[in-house]
Parts: structure tokens; C-alpha cells; sequence
DNA sequence: GATGAATGAGCCTTCATTCAT
DNA sequence: GATGAATGAAGGCTCATTCAT
């Protein structure tokens, strides 16, 4: 589902790389998707991997660590897909719409797994980590905030409730693991276009 | 097993000798919506509702069969809601899917704390209870579908992908105890007004 | 197997007479037979009888008691056979041992169940309990060896190690609840005849 | 599992380091004479064998299997001891006979501990472990019928009911670890002279 | 005679973690 | 880089027993 070198196309994760450390990322990620935080046992996660259980200490300080790293992981890669396709933007309200809406819906798609965790167990995460993921997702969510309540003061976008209305097409956007099926009928792009057109009638874009 | 005296609330001691069973259900209802279901330990369960462990096992066979009678229970109450909010309605498409849309906010604003273990635990119910909540589940949104479907058909609503909308509709409702304060300035009608608005913009209806 | 009118056949036992009470006993037997003392559940052994736990109490201090109560009656119950059987003898030491494994015999074919109990199960008696039936057993232990102390000092049997002649034929008697089937073909009259030879070869018998 | 090192027995601490299995046998073995299947507490075990309840749980999978493992090794040592036995002999019943019966009180002796145990606690082994168990025993049966019914046929032995024959002898040598003290007067090979004598007699041999 | 509700101790088992090698 | 052996805490559950009615 997702690839061993998937991880290594970046950096600033708590993972180190190697070929234990790899096989454990891999087997984390599909274990705490399958059955939460607490459900996971990090001997099913060392045996999945093939490697012992003493191993894992190794690479990782602990069940709390391992996890955090993951979805920090995750989250950053979404943080640094949205900042990526609003710099390819000009300043249009509905284009930068577009876009955020496309990066949510592909990393959605592409990370289908560890995004369906991060967003059920961040409440699993002790302080420390919390606090880092949190500002990480309100800094997507001001993202998304901006763009509209910009498109709506430009009079782009025609709208009572802009804060209900980002919460609504972010809601839609996160719902997509939980039925997405890759091997389905809809493509990713297409996927997107669709969650593209019902954004915009969210906002009361019209051109 | 539904709480009537659900007022008295967990003072820690002093529960009159025939009323555990509600003091657990009250209990059981918080301690697995502030920690999942594998996060959650009866011990705590039981400590909460001022009873011993044991008077625990004598209401509740186990802890699996507690949890999947909290969630049958919620999710019986909320297709009750939605059969209950349609029953009202002529047959036209829009005011019935403001109706469902309204039974469906108000459902989660009500029942916010077991809505939300609801949405995020049902695969740790064993076979038997999950298959009767699945069914339960498919059958309200099958009414939205429904709904949706025939305002299609009508020339009511205006959308391509009606079953991306219910999703996104669906989506966006269930969100809603994330965030919801029960306590803030937005009250359960002037929010059901916001998402009925956002759900008529989804399927595209035109007066 | 064994019938509730049976515990009514003789007196001095702990468990009281009555509705209840008599189908508890039967209850017990078969469940301590099936499971052993550890093994068996107070809770089955009311569920069996058709009875609340509570009623147990009523009838039984405890499951130690209950259990003893059982293991006494059938001791005794032996113990009282095999009285009779040689009072009806002469003084022949033959003939008083073919009385006494034939009675003995009877015994386990009669009693099967409680009897396997019995040979097994005696180490989890209590104390007391414990002194009152190694007494009993102990003297019927004596009987036996009497007779083939007598039957050897008389020139009547001939064997080197009467303890050891004694301890054989007791073992084969008491495996027999072991294997029988009372439904088999063997009735208890012939299996008695052929454990009757098998014991006066044992203590060499030569008329 | 088999334990060399039984010697080093249970002070109560100081277990060297990669010893643990060993000395969890051994306890096993006593404890589960002792009180029986269900009457023994894992707990209770791994205590006397100086670890913790976790460490027994490193080397066995549960309970059950502990118990299992003990069993089938004490019962095939005996099946081999038979084997071995016989193929130390000609193909005389009688001399077999002595054989197996010499085998039977060895192991009786020997073994005294578990021995008991496995004549009472069969029926706790689940069934996968049961029926194994009951196969090595039925095997260790046949050997003993299969040599009655050859003496029988040749003339050597004399009675009427070979399979009653074979129990009665069975069961005399089975008795054996209920009141055999290793400390008293009569040694192992004494002991299985006399029940030689007892099975000859039991079988009628005449040379 | 009998019951429903409740308890505390103990059961077997699994957990995340550590230590020595 | 990795392992095998061991641990203490906690998990879910069952037990014999009691109390109030």
C-alpha cells in the first residue's frame, strides 16, 4: 500500500532509514491503521516486520515514539503538499481553493493509511508530540481558512458561514479513507475534480 | 440499558443497591468515548460508576458485549430519529432531505459523546455485532441516497455525482462532535439552519 | 446415572432432603465427576440442579461442605455395603473375600460416578473433612487386609506380600469406573465373578 | 524441556540466567502433582521456580500447553522404556510379560511424580494434546493385551478373560505412585519382583 | 425456600519495556 | 544492528461468597 522507499523521499521524520527501520515504518503504519493505538501490540508490529522485538528498541525509543513519528511524518508530507501547490498559484481565491483541495484530496488517496489513523488517535499522542501535530493541522486549516474567508471578502465566494463551510469540505476531503477504494472505477484525478466542484459550491463560488 | 436517571451524575460512591446497570451504561459511555474502545479499561468503567468489577460482570457478559450495547443503542436511537423526521414530511425531495439533515445534526449534537466512539470504533466490534451495525448503518444512508436520488430524478437538485454528495453531506454531520461545544454561541436549531444550507448547496437544489 | 431418590436410601449424610436440595446433589456429583473439585464451578453445578446460586447457599455452607458431603455419603455408603456382605459370611477367609470384592465391586459399578470422584479427589478436602474419611477408607482398607492375613495364617492362601496382594486387588477394583460401561455387555454379576478370580489368584487361593 | 539440571532444586532464588526453562519444568511437575490441573496457579509455579509470571509465558505458551508438554513427555518416556524393554527379550510371553511389567513399576517409580498426574488429569488436556496422549497410551496397552492374548494362545497363560487380566495388572502397577515412598524399606527392583509375581499370577502362568 | 445484586480475591494472559550479550 | 531472556504492571474475566429482600 504504501512503499519502503516512500519514506526515504524526505527528511525531518523521527525514522531513521535502513533496512530494519524501513520494514518496521511499514509494518507500524498497517498495524495502528488496522487497530488504533491502543489495539496495536508492538510484538505483532516487530513480527509483521520480521525482525525481533529487541530490534525495535533499537530503532525506535518507544511505542510512543514510533507512532508519533509516523504521523508527524504524515502530516508534514500533507503541510509541505499544500504549501507546494499554492506556491504553483497565482492570488485567485477559487484557483488556490483548487488547488489545496486537490493536494488534500491526493494525499489523502496516496497515504490512505496513516492519514485514516492520524485522524482517529492524535487524542493517543502524549503532550509533547500533541502539541506539535496540532499546530501542524491548524496551520492546513488556516490555510484553507484564508483562502475562503479571502474569496468572500473579494465577493469570489458568497457565503454566510465560512468557518462551517471549511469545516464542511474538510470533513468531506478527510471522510475519503474511509471508502476510497484504489482499485475502484474513480481515479485519483478524477476523485479530485469532484471534491474540487462540490468545495466550490460550498463557498458559493461563482465565477 | 437506555439511562433514565442518567442526572445522577458519577459522584463516586453511594449508588442505591438495583441501579448499577444505568450507573454503568453512564460510565461506560464516557470512559469509551474519552479513550476508544481498546483505550479504555473496565476496572476505570466500573470505579466511575462506584461499583466493584464484579457488579460490572453482572450486568455486562463482557466488555465487548457493554460497548456493542452502547453503540446499538445510539445507533438504534438515530435511524429511529431519521424514520421518525421523514414520517413528517410530504414527498418532496428537498424538505425531506432538510428533514434528514436536521435529525442527523441534532442526533450528533445530543448523543456527541457516543456519536463520535460510534464513528470511529465499529471495527472493534466482533462479527455478530458489527454485522447488525453495519445494516443498521447502510440503512440510513440508504435514505439519504434515496432522497438525494429522487431530487436528481425530480429536477430538484442539480448534481452529477450524487453519491460523492451524500458523502460529503454525510461526511460533514458526522464531523460535527469533533468540535461542537454544547456551550458555545451557536445552539443546536441555528446549526442544524448552517448544515441544512450547506447540504442543499452540495446536491445543487434550485427552487 | 445416579438417581435423586438414591440419597434418600440411608440417612447421616450433611446434605438436607427436599425439591431443591436432592436435585443439587445430583447436580454436584455429576459436575465434580466431569470436572474435578477445582475444576467445578459452584455457578454450574446451581445451573445444572435448575437452580439460582443463591438457593446453593441455602441448602450448602459452602463448596468444600457440599463437596464433603458428597464424598462422605459415598464412603459410608461403601463402607456400610461391605459391613453387610460379611456379616452374611461365615468365618472362611474365601468366602469373606469373595464377599468383599464382590461388594466392592458392586460398589464402583453402582456409584460409578461419585466413586471415580472419591479416588481422586480426597486431597482437596479440608482437614477435617479429610481425617473423618481417611478413617473410613482406612478401615475398609483393614477389612480387606484381615481377611488375607487370616486366609494366609490359616494355610488357605498363599502369597509372600499380603499388603501388596491387597493393594492390587483394591486397584483393580477401584479402576473399574474407569472403563465400565454399564451399558455394555458384562452385567455387574459376572464382572463381580471375574474380579473374584482375578483376587483369588492374587492372594493364591488353593481350596 | 526434559531437565538435566533438575538437581539444582528450588531454593527460591538465583536462577542463572538462560536456566529459567528448566527450572519452570521442575516446579511445573511438583506443582501440578501436588494440587492437579486446575488446582494449580501458574502463578504458584513460576514463584517456585524463582521467576516471574511473565518469564513462564516466554517459555510457554499458555497453561495448558505447559501442562500438555509435561505430559506427553513423561508418557512417551514410558512408551520407550517399554520398546526398549521388549526389544531386549525373545518372543516367550512370559519373559515379556516380566519385561513390561519390570518397564511399568520402573517408570511408576521413577516418575512417580508426574506419573500420578497423568493418571488423573487427562481430561483437563484440550483436545489436540488429548488425543495424542490417549494414543501413546493406547499404544502401551496393546503391548500389554497383545502379550496376554500370545500367551494365552501358546498354553502359557491360563484365564478366561485376558482384557480383565490386563486391567487388573495395569491398574496394580498405576496404583503404585499413591503409596510408594522412595525412602522405605522396599527398593524399585524388589517392588517390581512382586508385582512380576502378582502379574503372573493374575495371568495364570504356569511353566 | 429462594432470589437478584454486589463484592474482593484471584485467575490466565498480554502489555511495553529492559538488560546482557 | 540485532537477539534471547526476563520483568512489573495491567488487562479481561471467573471464583466462592454475602447481603438484603
Amino acid at each position: 500500500m504504501t512503499t519502503a522507499s516512500e519514506s526515504s523521499s524526505h527528511n525531518g521524520s523521527a525514522i531513521p532509514r535502513g533496512q530494519g527501520g524501513d520494514a518496521l515504518s511499514v509494518a507500524a503504519r498497517e498495524i495502528f491503521a488496522e487497530r488504533g493505538y491502543h489495539g496495536a501490540s508492538i510484538r505483532d508490529i516487530a513480527k509483521r516486520a520480521g525482525l525481533s522485538l529487541s530490534a525495535l528498541y533499537y530503532w525506535h525509543a518507544s511505542k510512543q515514539e514510533l507512532f508519533a513519528g509516523l504521523m508527524e511524518d504524515s502530516v508534514n508530507d500533507y503541510v509541505q503538499a499544500c504549501d507546494a501547490a499554492l506556491r504553483g498559484c497565482g492570488d485567485d481565491p477559487a484557483e488556490r481553493l483548487r488547488a489545496i483541495v486537490r493536494a488534500t484530496v491526493d494525499y489523502r488517496v496516496r497515504r490512505r493509511v496513516e492519514s485514516a489513523i492520524a485522524a482517529r488517535e492524535i487524542r493517543n499522542l502524549e503532550t509533547e508530540h500533541a502539541r506539535r501535530l496540532a499546530a501542524l493541522r491548524e496551520s492546513a486549516t488556516r490555510l484553507f481558512q484564508d483562502i475562503i474567508d479571502e474569496g468572500v471578502r473579494r465577493g469570489d465566494f458568497h457565503c454566510e458561514h465560512p468557518t462551517e463551510a471549511r469545516r464542511a469540505i474538510q470533513a468531506a476531503c478527510n471522510a475519503i479513507p474511509q471508502w476510497y477504494d484504489p482499485d475502484g472505477d474513480v481515479g485519483p484525478t478524477e476523485l479530485a475534480d469532484r471534491y474540487v466542484a462540490i468545495a466550490e459550491r460550498i463557498v458559493g463560488h461563482r465565477p
